[in-house]
DNA sequence: CCACCAATTTGTAATCAGTACAATTTGGGA
DNA sequence: TCCCAAATTGTACTGATTACAAATTGGTGG
């Protein structure tokens, strides 16, 4: 049986074509799409995918703890299906995310000043590497 | 002369008293408040004050690192103008966002993997200390 | 103190990610 | 295979933010 089928059947998660294109999406492109990547990428697969769908799919694994919602900016999400714990660059000049890799005492956490934590997300905001170098 | 109109000065922002109205606002309430909170508390004094205003002083103050946004969630922004480092919780029981005070390793970190960090924000996702003790 | 002009403010209209909803389709257990 | 609760689809809607053009204004030079 296929990986994906086994995760979603894992989760109490109906299988539907449309949840295995996008969880397999989701992992197999660690780009922090928004669902509009997600939309339009799978849309050439199948055209009669509605965007409605991918909503409700993101919403789905997100309760599941299958992914993560980046929040950047105001007027877009975009998701990370990655649950192992890493911080994120947005490049102001390329407008990438990229993943950062480093030793966060927090991430582990459980509760802080009498607050319980759930989730731990680290934001940096600066020029990438490759931006840099080509300047 | 006001201390606001000082730190507009020093910042070459030209004075308005939209401006200082919403300067003084951010910086008498920290309360993370959404560009609509500022909106409509300061339109209670100036019935005229516009929206479009405020975004963009909003936008202004930004440029010019008198401000923050905070990006929690995809379809509001919030503001803070403290500049000094730290970090946030998200309630997702009552809503509000509390101020986390931590020793961060990263928050002076100007360099991180070849890339260069110009800001350093900590979101964490949980239950406030408030919400907890009231079950 | 006044006139002027570039910058600011205002109000309306547009944009666009995300959500609501109702009709159609479908996964998977009996 | 049948059936129905759940999922998908498509359209309409929402609400924060942005674009834009006309009216207003801060503050500098005269």
């Amino acid at each position: 049986m296929e990986e994906y089928v086994k995760i979603l059947r894992k989760n109490g998660i109906k299988v539907t074509p449309q949840r295995l294109e996008i969880l397999r999406f989701l992992d197999t492109h660690h780009t922090h799409p928004t669902a509009d990547d997600i939309y339009n990428e799978l849309k050439k697969k199948n055209p009669a995918l509605s965007k409605t769908t991918v909503y409700n799919t993101i919403q789905s694994l997100k309760e599941h703890g299958l992914l993560i919602s980046l929040a950047f900016s105001a007027h877009e999400s975009r998701f990370d299906s990655v649950i192992n714990n890493h911080h994120h660059l947005l490049c102001s000049e390329c407008g990438n995310v990229i993943d950062i890799d480093i030793e966060c005492p927090f991430t582990k956490r459980k509760a802080m000043g009498g607050h319980r934590i759930d989730e731990v997300h680290g934001y940096f905001r600066g020029v990438c590497k490759d931006c840099l170098g080509g300047k």
